[in-house]
DNA sequence: AATGAATGAGGGTTCATTCAT
DNA sequence: GATGAATGAACCCTCATTCAT
């Protein structure tokens, strides 16, 4: 009931202690997976005792969602990075090349795939990964529409559908770095580029 | 004491009896992931006693190994079935179709995931799907050579990194059909093909 | 280190608290039982913290142990209502309408059933509530002698059989109440007062 | 699912288990109480493993709805045990003196009080409490009817009025003994047959 | 070859109680 | 007086694995 969600506007040590849980959990299910870290073992990480990691959340699935949550705002903040710009294309391009960096820290790769196995299984997942996933599709379908300029409107679908193939690329990517984590950066991204051009402006 | 292993060349009897084993873990893993599936489960669907399994498989980390193994397999399959095609970079974007339909099945999908979950804590398992994602890496590359024909030939890591690119194509719709089942598949497939065209010709 | 129970004669505001989380625990062990409900739960139901529950009682037990004193002070008042009326067992026997609604009342029963459970394992409980039966059975023998009258006077054991068939009477219908919430009070009543009339008269 | 209910018709050994973990429940129930007992000391009582306990039965629940049930095949016996006789009437009153014994067990009230407090709470106990007492007093019931003989006949509501009145006389009795268990016996008795005969000529 | 009874460590979670503030 | 953050042992239950038959 009002076990986690009452922290909510409280004192900053509250919240410090919400992220020190929630720092703590990262680096757990990195190295074990959600099902392999323990709470004992994520409570000692965090210097808490196991109780009263429960004071901050409703259980462990609770801690998922807050570090779903969390990696949704990275990409958000670095789909909104490019925003505004006045070559919007190229700004997007451009910006492939920060993105691709991202993508290939294996280390949120591994909690990305935890998560989506996770989601394979647990309904209450896969509706928080498919809600969190339609923020940045949006933003980026927006993006795209707004980039067209002279060229024609493209329908919603039609948006949807390109925006859904650029995030592919970099998830793909993603995938491709865990797989081999000594991807030949250099070459791949003027494809990238490429492709993204490609995506955009056809 | 006899471990599994020496299951060699033996008769067909024990080889169906292994085949039975993966054919029903392989359905539970789908269901309910490595972790969720339980040995008892498994040997429920098998129509075998929990402990007659480990007759065949020496833990539950080698039916893992087993189902990974397999699905190698079927994606090596795939790539071979462009082989030799006369036109072969229109063969290989008409494939895309095909491959499109078999990269949205979910279920499939979910178990790419959990490898790859598996692997990213278990270096036995990583090893394993390093290895077995070359050999596919590097029959795409070898077909990208192959149809260059006129075209300039390319340096090994130009090779890989198409054959990258292309994968991560795939590998990213399939996450991407994961997050959200309804992809605008009819949209999407011409933009992939007008990918996998760029990076091939490029 | 203030244990509780120093609070005796202490203002009417520590009093006043008391009684407040008193009210609280009672509803909660209503609804949930003695083991069901919890500190936090009481804490919350009573406006005041977990902690400051610990400056009036020394623990969950000796809310308990309140509780049930409460319990024994109702039913004492229940039979002294009919002390000193003129015609004592029709009065008794009137009042048996009454009480039987008192005795439907699941509600309570709940907790009288929550008692005698935690009875038979807290030698503690046990003897509280021996003793508290004592002075209502001593109260109802003394009103059986009382309202003889012309008839034989009866030895302190055949007083005490009568108190105690009577009082079976009630409970075994509380029990039975609680069995089934429905029962058919409207025929059970003159059953019982003819029971009782038995009893007192025979 | 199919954890419990699988055994069933089963070899003696499986059944005979079973009834060990039942009498080690059974005892540890009477001495801690439904929650006070851990499935820990129920193993340890049953010289079995805490996994194997959920071999034969599906949870803690279970177990106490076996006893439940045992208990109420006691009482059926019981009721049964007069059937048919000559003068029925006579012969359930003679029968009460054997009742009275066995209801003065404070061992079984205390396991029934146990089973009656977690029913305030459990539904699914208390739909169980309520289905299982269903079948006694249809039987009691029926063994009024059955005795009127000359007299008139009854009602259903006034056939179960009579039998919810010998019920809440037994419980009752029960409850008492539980609150003091040295009543005078030897008084009590020939008052509730007096009133056994009163419920059941009136 | 085949069974499934048996183990026991470890999983997530709850809760009475304490104590610094 | 009053708070609620913090503890940690104990709860029920699951499961990979072993072994007598």
């Amino acid at each position: 009931m009002n076990k986690a969600g009452k922290v909510e506007g409280e004192g900053s040590k509250a919240q410090a202690r919400r992220e020190q849980v929630l720092a703590a959990a990262h680096a757990c299910f990195l190295q074990s997976g959600f099902h392999g870290a323990s709470m004992a073992v994520i409570a000692k990480a965090a210097n808490m005792s196991v109780g009263h990691i429960y004071h901050y959340f409703e259980n462990k699935e609770a801690i998922i969602a807050a570090i779903v949550e969390e990696n949704v705002q990275h990409v958000l903040s670095n789909i909104r990075s490019v925003r505004g710009a006045p070559r919007l294309y190229e700004a997007m391009i451009e910006k492939a090349g920060e993105r691709l960096d991202d993508v290939m820290d294996t280390g949120k790769t591994a909690l990305m795939v935890e998560v989506l196995a996770e989601a394979s299984r647990n309904p209450h997942v896969a509706e928080l990964i498919k809600l969190s996933d339609q923020t940045p599709l949006k933003l980026l379908g927006e993006l795209i529409a707004e980039g067209r300029q002279a060229r024609p409107a493209l329908s919603q679908e039609e948006l949807r559908a390109r925006a859904e193939v650029v995030a592919a690329l970099f998830e793909g990517l993603q995938i491709r770095a865990l797989r081999n984590p000594d991807l030949p950066r250099a070459a791949i991204l003027p494809l990238m580029q490429d492709c993204i051009r490609l995506v955009l402006e056809r």
